[in-house]
DNA sequence: GCCGACAGGTCCGAAAACGGCTAGTTGCGC
DNA sequence: GCGCAACTAGCCGTTTTCGGACCTGTCGGC
């Protein structure tokens, strides 16, 4: 994945751990946990982003994050920038965030209602290089038998976020 | 390549085997590994040129190839006699000598530098005729993943040159 | 004179491998 | 029969890998 534009990073801790946030002049860009994967080389390799913890969008987003796990807060009201990536993995990424909080969908009907039923292990795929997680929210993305497949970020954290929305109680 | 001048010729051995050197009134015009690629034919043919293990500047020049094998010198204090060769491959050997010692370059750089960054090949080519090895750096070009491609005397002779002068400790 | 070989490197296309899947089948224990 | 786990085989976009084609100056051979 390429990012071209200028790009500006921060972080911050959260209760699953240390988040870092990076974000270009269109809006946020990356929301991703230390040490998961896909993590762009940008983050942890020798020419990083340079750091910005006063940009005024990476602190609004920390602070709706910090609301999000306090339980005070499911929706985001924040500028997002996802503009890089393939059109297959833009138009998957935009299915996600029509997505409620505290719902769950399988990644069947994902590719059910983009009209390509049969491109299931594609969406799985780019669902995996989200790059914005939590709010373009890739957690609500489960198996056709409802199982927590996979999470970029590790499944326990996956578990955790469902559990703060309340999604694990249905009982159908 | 065509030697017209009067040249004379001697040897000497070295940690790397026995070594052919060659002079011109105006200078050092060749060293050579015995046995190597492109070797002149008036070093093995019937018609050689005449032997004079005591021309002062054979002597030199087997003196400072000695101190340079025993560690103790890495820049040369010779007149050479560049003067035969194309103009192209005098560009490119008058490029090698500015590659200091403990330093690589890839062939691509070399032809880059010289205005011309698709003759490559053409520079590959050149170096390889390069009459006087070790003074004149041709064994500090590598490929450009920095692999050891190859060298008239052989790739044993060019790693060895190379570990002598500390050029592959480098970890990029 | 024309052709082919070189001490490399870049580019492009094809092919293969790889997933945050899933429906279908098999094989087991009740 | 039934339920469940384990395996299989397709599915599809992306990434990686791999193999040619081409470039360029010179020299040796025809």
């Amino acid at each position: 994945m390429k990012f071209d534009d200028i790009m500006v990073h921060a972080t911050f801790s959260s209760p699953l751990g240390t988040v870092l946030i990076a974000a270009t002049d269109k809006g946020l860009a990356g929301l991703w946990f230390e040490g998961q994967r896909h993590l762009p080389a940008e983050l942890t390799g020798s020419r990083v982003w340079p750091k910005d913890p006063t940009h005024p969008l990476l602190e609004q987003t920390a602070a709706q994050i910090s609301e999000y796990f306090a339980g005070h807060r499911l929706r985001f009201d924040l500028a997002l920038d996802l503009e890089r990536g393939t059109v297959f993995q833009r138009s998957v990424w935009q299915a996600l965030q029509a997505i409620p909080p505290g719902k769950t969908v399988s990644y069947g009907e994902i590719s059910a209602k983009m009209g390509k039923p049969a491109a299931v292990r594609a969406v799985g795929a780019a669902i995996g290089r989200n790059p914005i997680s939590i709010i373009v929210p890739c957690h609500r993305v489960v198996g056709a038998g409802r199982a927590l497949t996979g999470y970029a970020g590790g499944l326990e954290r996956k578990k955790a976020l469902l559990e703060l929305e309340g999604a694990l109680l249905e009982n159908p």
